[in-house]
DNA sequence: GATTTATTTCGGTCGCTGCCGAAGCATTGA
DNA sequence: TCAATGCTTCGGCAGCGACCGAAATAAATC
């Protein structure tokens, strides 16, 4: 009966604890070594091997071989989308503990997410240009106006990806901190891209978290209106 | 570190075959008792009771006493949503096996998916639209023209959601035969709702699939200009 | 009240898999 | 060539959880 094995078998792959750490490490968007996800998974590096291997072979993560390190990301949008999809639900079902902590509150203010930018700086942003129509964002999706063409070009996004299209869709993202909108999908890709070509934001080692610099700091408040 | 433990948890809940076949057989968007839901899932009742409890108690899905029956049914759009999802990232890996059989025919040729239409029908009914520049739809977001408003109202589909919004957006939905965009979201479910009261689609019991009536193969080819 | 049907709870078995210690490759550097 | 580092493979243990038989609860029917 339809293809629910192979649901399964994925969901599995997800459904231990150590690979879901491991996964939300990747969920960062950098490439990281095998031995930076055994710490991250909190097991043993012979173990995270393991759990490597089956995540390679289901196609989850991929593989870049450099020197004697072996980087591991994830293998494409869809597994990110999928993440966010199992999260969105596990944080709708009973509430449960989390403890707090001091990384939890740079999350909480600014993390990436795959390759977009979410936290209280991604919702921010998105809620900002809604206020000023350079975008539209509803719950199912999204969508550029032309003043926000103008606007994000204006700021040296790179744009290429909405050539020949008549309409530049985005796709919105539910945050699971702050239970509002950002913007996702490959807008908010290319805005994150620019975001750190510019220096305005910086990843914080071993963590999704992101920092705001201070030229970011100035640049949000000049051309977003936003400040942190 | 962030939510893993929860995302893991949500994960493992969907990871285990029984229930993955509970949990697409209730994608079909009825609701269904236990003993159906053990019948699906190729386990006995017993078994049956016990993963439903866990799915009820993460709110995965949500229970109705009604006389001796208990039905049951996902718990809402989130859950159908993640359930594609995974389907997406599934589909996406290694090939696999997948011996067909009629029932898989019938699938492939319309079916529900939670709320609204997908297979041939839904890909069909997503092209068809799209040509006619009644819809607009992108890979990750999609829109109801004006065009298309007075299309669908004319159809008689219930527009209420639409209301006080400025833009119609819809959800476009991958569909895992096709390969193809659907139409999903607040207006798919709209518009398979209608489907179902013009009586232009049935279900097919026990299953996700659905028949196209005479009636609906005659309205789809005068509205839709798509035969099947 | 007795019987049938729908569903859950209990108890015990069994298989799978995550885990780490130890050892084995591979790459880099002295 | 030898050592150091990064990572994987092998082997064995231990624990969780899915499964079903048997029995208990609940609701409808006779």
């Amino acid at each position: 009966m339809s293809n629910a094995p192979q649901i399964a078998e994925v969901a599995a792959l997800v459904g231990d604890p150590a690979r879901a750490n491991i996964l939300c490490a990747l969920l960062g968007g950098r490439a990281l070594t095998a031995t930076e996800l055994a710490v991250a998974a909190g097991v043993s590096p012979q173990t995270t091997s393991g759990h490597l291997g089956k995540l390679f072979a289901a196609r989850l993560v991929v593989l870049m071989k450099q020197g004697r390190h072996r980087y591991y990301r994830l293998a494409g949008p869809q597994v990110g989308q999928m993440l966010e999809s199992i999260m969105n639900v596990a944080l709708a079902g009973p509430p449960r503990f989390q403890p707090k902590s001091r990384l939890d509150d740079e999350l909480r203010l600014a993390r990436t997410c795959y390759d977009h930018i979410a936290g209280m700086l991604g919702v921010g942003l998105a809620e900002r240009m809604s206020a000023r129509s350079l975008v539209i964002l509803g719950e199912e999706a999204g969508e550029v106006t032309q003043a926000g063409m103008d606007f994000l070009s204006k700021l040296g996004v790179d744009l290429s990806f909405m050539r020949a299209r008549r309409r530049v869709f985005c796709r919105p993202c539910l945050d699971w901190t702050e239970r509002r909108l950002h913007i996702g999908g490959a807008v908010g890709a290319a805005l994150a891209q620019r975001f750190f070509e510019l220096a305005w934001i910086e990843r914080v080692r071993d963590s999704r978290a992101l920092t705001v610099t201070p030229a970011g700091r100035s640049g949000l408040a000049e051309f977003f209106d936003l400040s942190i």
